[in-house]
DNA sequence: TCGGGGGCATGACATCTGTCATCACGTTCC
DNA sequence: GGAACGTGATGACAGATGTCATGCCCCCGA
């Protein structure tokens, strides 16, 4: 018996999923958790076999998550489901430790079937957001620049930025002027909406 | 028994929520469907007396589709469940003509007896998002000024925003201009991520 | 029928941004 | 030691953007 810890904010996804899993007799859902702290206690206190973990929770993010268990508990393994798949996060998450890696578009069957697979040592990660996570390509963005280019994502002037990057305005251009550059973008606002599509910020 | 038609495009919460359903006595799914069209195909040729849809899919919007399913199918109640409850979408839906609208943080149970009352002719809007709702207030734009805000949201300059408003760039910038100052934002930029935030655009 | 408001456009002006050249400093690696 | 690179800064310039005034047309409600 495969003992899982669920831990999704949404109750209602929560419970379905629930619901499906205790469909699979070799699987039980021992525990269920609504945000990452949450999570992370409660894998500590009954050390499930597998976390299944969604990626946007309300306070630490699922890959946060991940890492902290990948210590504390190393005979947990932990995958991920996410609605919205970008590159950048599953590059993160396999920095993290994790094991598994899949949209919530798959069915249920694939789910069950990972689920098995992480327990037994392997790893899986769906083939779609691989192949983009592969066609995104590492980012071309210095540490800074990318600092700045989140900033920018807001839509905050310039002034602002400098303000809360401490820098100043001339040098917060620069660092733009080059993320563009290297995005093929026309301005900042779209490129900090490319990065952050790519996964880069 | 209530008939139910269900659409959602993750393969794995429409399973899950079919699963949960299915475990009430008195409701039952008798369809599912993965995209908006592939909803309203389904809904014509089975003619449930629920439809539990999803607010984001690929194709068709969650509210189109009710509204679709509202003059087509007045027998059958429309329900909304979403991830992301942005303001703007309730007052849409709502317009729609859609009876029941929740967040998927809510319940199982909750989502069960929602079922119910919108089939025996009730209404039910989950209080959080009525509160957003209201206290977000009526959106002060006018359609044109919402229709350029709209294509400025992913940060495409002004010659790109007129070509495709088929508007000249100086109207742009008098629409961006004004949108701007009803948002009390610092640019363009900003505004739309503002007025997308209050349900605006 | 008249006024007001919205849609659409132009022109002028000030400011903001993007780009480039140039400098200085520190780290890393050969 | 020197090359390569990231960080941080300044100044100059062109082009993009935000703001405002003004005008025209059309439609709707008083």
């Amino acid at each position: 018996m495969i003992r899982i810890l669920l831990a999704d904010d949404e109750h209602l996804i929560r419970g379905a999923l629930a619901a499906l899993l205790a469909l699979e007799d070799d699987l039980e859902v021992v525990a269920q958790a609504a945000t990452g702290a949450e999570a992370v206690a409660t894998a500590r206190a009954v050390r499930p076999d597998v976390a299944v973990i969604d990626l946007q929770m309300p306070d630490l993010d699922g890959v946060t998550v991940a890492q902290t268990l990948a210590t504390e508990l190393p005979t947990c393994s932990t995958m991920i489901v996410t609605s919205h798949g970008r590159p950048g996060h599953l590059k993160r998450a396999l920095a993290a430790g994790v094991r598994g890696f899949l949209p919530k578009t798959v069915s249920a069957d694939v789910l069950a079937t990972v689920v098995r697979t992480v327990h037994s040592g392997g790893r899986y990660v769906d083939p779609a957001l691989a192949a983009e996570a592969i066609s995104a390509g590492d980012s071309p963005l210095t540490p800074r620049e990318a600092d700045v280019l989140e900033l920018a994502l807001e839509g905050a002037p310039i002034d602002e930025i400098a303000r809360r990057a401490s820098l100043s305005p001339g040098t917060v251009r620069n660092y733009l002027s080059s993320a563009v550059g290297k995005t093929a973008a026309s301005n900042r606002h779209e490129a900090a909406r490319m990065a952050r599509a790519r996964g880069w910020i």
